[in-house]
RNA sequence: GGAGAGGUGGCAGAGUGGUCGAAUGCGACGGUCUCGAAAACCGUUAUCCGCCUUAGGCGGAUCGAGAGUUCGAAUCUCUCCCUCUCCGCCA
């Protein structure tokens, strides 16, 4: 969430943000009961303050035997209490307004994101690669894959329901062999490996913003309450709730491989051919809490990092800078990477690294103590893809596959075949 | 799943209705002493919110979470969460 005392020193700069984001939420109602709180909160303070004098009177009265003196006090703070208990219920009802507005506006996006509504402004800064063109007739990754015995859609929707992918020999192996890989990569560079658990109570999912927002999209145990995770994101930076991190220890940074769960509801028929869209894949995901001034800079590190993942599999790709109207709801600056899969026909969202700036942090309360003045600050919490699963398998499959049937497969991943 | 114990400041641990934001010890930080260090001694040692303000000051809140009783709650009552021990079950 936003610093309720930023919005209301910056209300523009505040309402450009989010109607850029194409969510032009109405600070003012916000504004005026914050106004309201802050004004029955200073009268209800000075009646406390009123009350906690006259207790240390009665205290010192009963202590000294004065018992009707006490008694007299006792009688006259008790319309004070009455009082207090009135405007303390009255905040109390603002306090929670005024929460479950600051739970429903989003991040506000950063200077240099470009303006436009949905995806019109997202733009390509940079890529890797010549997009592949097979000289034979290329098939759809599905076709090749259950033609090899490595997939099937069928099998799943029996055992499961639909668009949950049954993976098996060289198919299932490409799995393992994958997270290894991506696990293996990043801890090199620093990422230190964690394995979450897959479920998560609902605290956590609101802690990163799944939730109240969009309970709908997430899979539910309702006896427990716990949800399957959408990304691993969700258990990782919540392993840093409420902590006071030291200035010393950061940048943190986590890689760690989780299932992924996601109902997808409502978005039926819409690209569900195969991998595209699944509710359950696999992916590694990449987290890094860093110091406010680190952001924007360890948003380029990590989109790198989740690049050299495609490198390494060899996957030409492109980088695209998400424009206001197409970014999340909690994010300050996004990047996708698209890989370009020769079968479809078309390119692929297989990472997406997005910079929080404080907006997580506020929410699920990470902090850390500046080493020169002693002071606490919200962190900037980062999250990418590094990378997902069941899409990268669609690329790899499409963009190896031979004139007869096979796929060839990148050296780099050869390794981890033995 | 059954039975029991418990959750207090960075840690250990006292406190069962009234000057308790909280004794004491340890740790950490600053200082005295020392060539330097240790020891000893002195001092400091949370966070959030509001108000006035240049520094700074004043006030409120917080003892697992929430609700209740009371003029007044760390302390009493209720609900929930978590941890530990024993038994059962299990990979």
């Amino acid at each position: 969430m936003l610093d309720l005392k930023f919005i209301r020193e910056n209300p523009d700069l505040v309402r450009e943000g989010l109607a850029a984001k194409n969510n032009p939420f109405e600070i003012d109602r916000l504004l005026e009961q914050d106004a309201d709180r802050r004004r029955l909160l200073l009268e209800v303070e000075e009646l406390k303050s009123k009350r906690n004098k006259a207790n240390l009177e009665i205290a010192a009265l009963k202590k000294s035997g004065q018992a009707d003196d006490a008694q007299a006090a006792i009688e006259a703070m008790k319309t004070i209490s009455q009082k207090i208990k009135d405007i303390d219920e009255e905040v109390g009802k603002l306090d929670e307004e005024i929460d479950n507005l600051m739970y429903e506006i989003p991040n506000f996006p950063e200077k240099d994101v470009p303006r436009g509504p949905g995806n019109s402004a997202n733009k390509v800064v940079r890529t890797w690669g010549t997009p592949k063109k097979h000289l034979f007739k290329a098939k759809d990754h599905l076709i090749l894959a259950e033609a090899l015995g490595w997939l099937s859609m069928e099998k799943g929707s029996k055992i499961t329901g639909s668009a949950f992918p049954v993976y098996e020999a060289e198919g299932a192996r490409l799995q393992r062999a994958l997270i290894s890989l991506m696990l293996d990569r990043h801890g090199r560079h620093g990422y230190r490996e964690v394995w979450p658990p897959a479920l998560v109570n609902r605290q956590s999912m609101t802690g990163t913003g799944q939730l109240p927002k969009f309970e709908a999209d997430m899979y539910r145990l309702k006896d427990d309450d716990l949800f399957l995770v959408p990304t691993a994101e969700v258990p990782i930076t919540n392993l840093f709730r409420n902590d006071v991190l030291k200035e010393e220890d950061l940048p943190v940074c986590y890689a760690g491989y989780s299932p992924c769960f996601r109902r997808e509801a409502g978005s039926y028929g819409k690209d569900t051919k195969g991998l595209s869209r699944v509710h359950q894949f696999e992916k590694v995901e990449m987290v890094k809490v860093v110091r406010t001034e680190d952001g924007a800079a360890e948003l380029e590190k990590l989109v790198s990092d989740a690049e050299a993942v495609l490198q390494m599999l060899e996957l030409p790709y492109r980088v695209i800078l998400l424009g206001s109207g197409d970014m999340s709801f909690s994010a300050a600056k996004c990047y996708d990477l698209e890989v370009w899969a020769p079968g479809t026909e078309r390119w692929f969202e297989v990472s997406s690294c997005s910079w929080f700036r404080d907006f997580q942090a506020r929410r699920i309360n990470i902090r850390y103590r500046r080493k020169d003045n002693g002071k606490l600050e919200y962190a900037h919490t980062l999250n990418g893809s590094g990378v997902a699963l069941a899409r990268t398998v669609l690329c790899l499959l499409e963009n190896g596959q031979t004139a007869d049937g096979r796929v060839e497969f990148p050296q780099a991943l050869k390794a981890y075949f033995k």
